[in-house]
DNA sequence: CCAAGGCCTGAATG
DNA sequence: ACATTCAGGCCTT
């Protein structure tokens, strides 16, 4: 089955991407990358990533969370729409930049952090700024982040870095525990709670039972009337964690991408393009 | 353990 | 034009 290479670049997981003719390009940590029409891709260090998880048994996964008519309606509708695999770094401070805002928003403030902090590169014969690492935004003063638009979470994305940096967030370390234990070590960060942990879980770090739960996924889980309980806007941590575990329970261990294909399908229903 | 309020910012709405 | 609301939460009271 063929890879939906810009349906899964816009699909709310990444947002350093820009396309370029028939080319997609973009940052991923210290690297960079560029996917053609082929769906083959380059990596300027020429790392042979796996970034749209090409090695997931789709048939496997899509039997698996095939349980009722909506995530069947909604994996039949983006077939090619696939889970990324990317740089745990940046999508840690993408996503803890992302709380409380929009795609817009995010996308501006992360392109400002690369330009401006950035090591500049040459890939292909153009110039690319790579996301800054641990180390150049650890030590960055308060103002350089505040310029670049992320308002009173620049707090949040410092001492995170700091942690990266100063080895308290290990976040190789991290791939190798499962859920529960990356979870628990990703919530120790501020400015991430459950939800923006999810995000790291499922896009960075291969739990592909991280189902993040924002307003949308919310939304339309009340659809799924009396199974799954919330009537609020906000819930708590300690529902968020009971809600999750239910989740799971019926979904199965690739719940995650069950959660990819409803959210996609509940964006395009409401004409919410990613620009 | 839970509910309520505040928070940077910019685009959208009134 | 200007004020308010709201957005893919989190933290503190």
């Amino acid at each position: 089955m063929n890879i939906d290479v810009e349906g899964s670049i816009n699909s709310g997981q990444v947002f350093l991407w820009n396309k370029c003719g028939d080319t997609w390009h973009g940052i991923n940590g210290q690297d960079v990358l560029a996917v053609g029409r082929s769906g083959r891709v380059r990596s300027y260090r020429g790392i042979r990533t796996d970034f749209f998880r090409r090695r997931d048994d789709m048939g496997r996964i899509l039997e698996s969370i095939s349980r009722d008519g909506r995530v069947r309606r909604a994996a039949g509708r983006y077939p090619g729409l696939r889970i990324l695999d990317q740089d745990p770094f940046q999508c840690l401070i993408s996503f803890i930049i992302s709380s409380n805002s929009n795609i817009q928003k995010i996308r501006s403030c992360l392109a400002k952090m690369t330009e401006r902090m950035g090591e500049k590169v040459e890939f292909e014969g153009r110039m690319f700024s790579l996301f800054p690492d641990a180390d150049r935004i650890a030590g960055a003063t308060a103002g350089e982040i505040l310029g670049c638009g992320v308002g009173y979470r620049a707090r949040f994305v410092r001492d995170a870095a700091r942690m990266v940096r100063d080895g308290r967030l290990d976040i190789e370390g991290i791939k190798k525990k499962d859920y529960h234990g990356a979870m628990e070590a990703v919530l120790s960060v501020p400015g991430v709670g459950s939800k923006v942990a999810d995000c790291v879980l499922l896009f960075s770090l291969g739990k592909l039972d991280a189902f993040p739960l924002d307003r949308w996924m919310l939304r339309i889980l009340k659809r799924y009337r009396g199974r799954f309980m919330p009537d609020t806007k906000t819930i708590t941590k300690r529902q968020y964690g009971l809600l999750h575990e239910e989740l799971v329970d019926y979904f199965g261990p690739y719940a995650g991408y069950a959660q990819q294909f409803l959210f996609k399908m509940e964006r395009d229903d409401h004409q919410k393009g990613w620009l």
